[in-house]
DNA sequence: TCTGGGGTCCTAGGACCC
DNA sequence: TCTGGGGTCCTAGGACCC
């Protein structure tokens, strides 16, 4: 009786596997950067929803579904990045292919889960058997792709579903038949495939929110609050009764496409070219998969969210993009938008294997052309997220459209290599170069039409062949940094000779994302701060900086961005700036002059220097990094503050550049910083790494510190409300140059200080509210310069989240070093 | 701070046929 | 002429999943 149940096998040979937060996996496995930090994939504009977060940003209450606004509000030092789904889908290739090494009888779910019957593969069905089977399964998973896949193995399918659950992360589970009943009756009746938020709910109502209840309901009792099949389908799994066979192909049933739009679109004529435009794409899609459908639906979401539906069956099965497109047209003929519609979407059901042309599709075809033919709108409310035009149908030349840099994405430099987008905005792109296989890689900005940089295809996860051989220059780098960091300052510092006299070249110039930048720049020789210099105007920004190097060395970093800002001009308006108008903020008067020498670049070099003061600015800034990140697209601004905490992030080179640069005292917390970075990020903040590290010195990195900068009362506040703006990236970015302008700047800034920048800086910053201190902070800055920029993420408004904890972490460690 | 994109399955009412 | 009942297709909407 309570062994093994109907449905259920005697031997847990379905397998399910599930990868562990997988997007954000992937894009931490391909970016070093930003490896055990917070990181989010998702929809990057103003209505992007959270796809995945990595575990590190878990911990700030991120999950999935989530808005990405209130994402970033949760966990502003994050680095928010768009979807690169071809990457996923090679991972998910490999991963599937050692599935089908298993067993003939695979069923993939999505990309990164599926069932498998190992029982049809012939494995013994013995519980040592399969354990052994999903140990190496897991091994051979994280060595094809360098990503970790939990597993669960049960005699069900919903069993092995709630196994790998509860496996979750990197780990494996397994369920003895015999104890299903036992182990599903006090959980949930969450936990059941199939039961959603509005099942929940029904069953709630009636006073059922276990397994255990639901079985001991009765299957009519279930029928009648839930439907038919709905009820038995739940009562059926609630005893443990599922014998639902692992299915290896299923044929798709539909083709579909839709797009949310920024900002609700009311005209008409604008709302049929979109939906023509769906019409195609989805056609494309229809076609690529070898199929044709008869049955056209067109999907609409109005401005309050009301979604509605309406179809037209054809006479015959069609992948004619003018057929296509003239039913979804006629369909729209019967539905107001006028009071504005967010989302439109166009699929195809009712799929056929084959293509049915007939006359009169050709027909409509032609007619259709013309629309087709229609340049597809520009304007600021494309849809989200779109990177590039949809190669419409036929003709459609693509016209040159402004490129968009999302975060995330994959470019090549003629000089630099690969390297991926950290942010963009205010006309400049900040890209971070590394690849999956290198050490963390330092930032460069340039101008968004910088004709030698350009979209690039994605690396794989793992070396193509392998280890063999030679390393590429990149690489060859990586080394040695690699050491530097963990021990050593010493190293790092090592370089740091040269990203000292970046920094003093002023490259601090570049931007203050450059700020942070500037940092990693420091220790890149000449090129970086050439590019810099160029790229921002901010001649004065060089000095500034500079002066940031000493010092505050980080602090000053930061003040650095705010160099950017200054020196982008518009820039100001990044989030650079923010950061050194963060630094300001916190501080009182003192940074405040400071900064404003600061800010005006010009003065940067003092005002840099000021950085000094402080801390203060530190914290302000890191805020505004992390923002600026987030804003993403933001663009500048975000990238600025992901450049930056990146930095800090980054061990070696980068900090230890600038920890030597930076009077070097901090210099060596600085490295330490690196090490801080990391983690969760708040937490490590927390004193005593950072402290210990240097943390202090990275400040920065601290980003943590960031959260540090959480603690603080007074500072977060303004730097929230700041933060607001730059939060939306750009804007706030304007604002913040405007801030930028130094004097306003500081106050503005340091609200943004958003930038998370300052993140690093916060960390110091915070302790620079502390008052003195701030002095101090700079080393950590330094270090922080680098990786803070990175992490920077902090922020501003972490206080609430987790931060707690965090901010201590953050502020003490930064205050430790003050103190000392 | 509103809430993506791509799917699957189910329900329910009406049309239509037998 | 009235009244039924079954079955299928179409349409619209909703829940749920990743």
């Amino acid at each position: 009786m309570c062994g093994s149940i109907g449905g259920v096998r005697a031997a847990p040979t379905i397998l399910h596997l599930d990868m562990d937060a997988f997007y954000a996996s992937a894009e931490q496995a391909a970016k070093p950067s930003l490896r055990g930090k917070p990181v989010v994939v998702g929809g990057i504009g103003p209505r992007g929803v959270v796809a995945t977060a990595s575990y590190e940003a878990r911990v700030f209450g991120v999950r999935s579904a989530m808005a990405t606004a209130q994402a970033r509000r949760l966990c502003p030092n994050a680095a928010y990045l768009t979807p690169r789904f071809p990457v996923y889908r090679q991972v998910s290739e490999v991963v599937m292919g050692l599935l089908g090494a298993l067993s003939p009888l695979v069923e993939p779910l999505s990309l990164d889960e599926a069932f498998v019957d190992l029982e049809a593969g012939g494995v013994e069905p013995s519980s040592a058997a399969v354990r052994a089977v999903g140990e190496r399964l897991r091994r051979d998973i994280l060595a094809a792709t360098g990503l970790t896949g939990s597993v669960g193995l049960a005699g069900s399918k919903m069993l092995a579903k709630i196994a790998s659950e509860q496996a979750k992360p990197d780990g494996l589970v397994l369920i003895e038949p015999g104890t299903e009943r036992e182990l599903l009756g006090p959980m949930s009746v969450r936990a059941v495939p199939g039961v959603g938020p509005a099942t929940a709910e029904a069953l709630r109502r009636s006073g059922i929110t276990t397994v255990a209840e639901t079985a001991e309901a009765g299957e009519a009792e279930l029928v009648r609050l839930l439907g038919k099949a709905h009820g038995t389908g739940l009562f059926a799994l609630a005893t443990g009764h599922d014998d639902r066979p692992v299915v290896a192909e299923r044929d798709a049933k539909s083709v579909s496409v839709e797009d949310t739009f920024e900002e609700d679109v009311t005209d008409r004529t604008r709302v049929q070219l979109e939906l023509a435009r769906l019409a195609d794409r989805c056609v494309q899609r229809l076609r690529s998969a070898g199929r044709s459908g008869r049955t056209v639906v067109i999907k609409v979401r109005r401005y309050d969210f009301s979604t509605l539906t309406r179809s037209e069956t054809l006479r015959g099965p069609t992948d004619d993009p003018g057929v296509v497109r003239e039913a979804a047209a006629r369909l729209l003929d019967g539905v107001d938008t006028t009071a504005g519609v967010r989302l439109l979407g166009v699929g195809v059901t009712g799929l056929a294997d084959y293509t049915q042309e007939d006359l009169f599709a050709q027909a409509a075809s032609e007619a259709a052309a013309a629309v087709a033919e229609l340049p597809p709108p520009e304007g600021a409310d494309r849809p989200a997220g779109e990177a590039a035009p949809e190669a419409g149908g036929e003709g459609a030349a693509a016209p040159e459209r402004p490129r968009r840099w999302l975060p995330g994405l994959d470019v090549r430099h003629s000089e630099y290599g690969a390297g991926w987008i950290q942010g963009s905005g205010v006309g400049r792109v900040t890209v971070r170069f590394e690849q999956p296989w290198s050490e963390p890689g330092r930032v460069r900005t340039f101008a968004v039409d910088d004709p030698a940089l350009e979209p690039a295809e994605p690396l794989p996860l793992i070396r193509a062949e392998a280890a063999a051989g030679a390393e590429d220059p990149v690489t060859a780098e990586g080394p040695a940094r690699e050491e530097a960091l963990p021990g050593a300052e010493g190293s790092s510092r090592a370089e740091a000779p040269p990203g000292v006299e970046a920094l003093t070249s002023g490259a601090g110039g570049a931007l203050g994302v450059d700020g942070l930048a500037g940092a990693g720049d420091m220790s890149e020789p000449g090129a970086e701060e050439s590019s810099r210099a160029e790229a921002l105007p901010g001649a004065d920004g060089p000095s500034g900086a500079g002066d940031a190097s000493g010092a505050e060395g980080s602090s000053r970093a930061e003040a650095p961005p705010g160099v950017e800002a200054l020196t982008s001009g518009e820039g100001g308006a990044l989030g650079v700036d923010g950061l050194a108008g963060a630094g300001d903020m916190s501080e009182p008067g003192a940074e405040e002059s400071s900064r404003a020498e600061a800010l005006p670049g010009a003065d940067g070099p003092s005002g840099a220097g000021d950085a000094s003061g402080a801390e203060g600015s530190s914290r302000a800034e890191a805020p505004p990094g992390v923002e600026a990140l987030t804003s993403g697209e933001g663009g500048a601004l975000g990238v600025d503050g992901l450049a930056g905490a990146g930095d800090m992030s980054e061990p070696g080179a980068e900090e230890s550049s600038r920890a030597e640069a930076l009077p070097g005292a901090d210099g060596p917390s600085g490295t330490g910083d690196a090490s801080g970075a990391e983690g969760s990020p708040r937490a490590e903040a927390s004193p005593g790494v950072a402290a210990v590290r240097g943390a202090g010195a990275f400040p920065g990195v601290d980003g943590p510190a960031g959260a540090g900068d959480v603690p603080e009362p007074g500072p977060e506040e303004s730097c929230r409300v700041e933060a607001p703006p730059g939060v939306d990236g750009l804007p706030a970015a304007g604002g913040i140059p405007g801030t930028g302008d130094a004097p306003g700047v500081a106050d503005s800034l340091g609200t943004d200080g958003p930038l998370g920048l300052g993140a690093a800086p916060g960390t110091g910053a915070l302790p620079g509210p502390q008052g003195a201190s701030g002095g101090e902070a700079p080393p950590g800055q330094g270090n922080a310069p680098g990786g803070a920029a990175d992490q920077p993420p902090a922020p501003l408004t972490v206080p609430s989240p987790s931060s707690e904890g965090a901010p201590a972490g953050g502020g003490a460690s930064g205050v430790g070093r003050v103190s000392p």
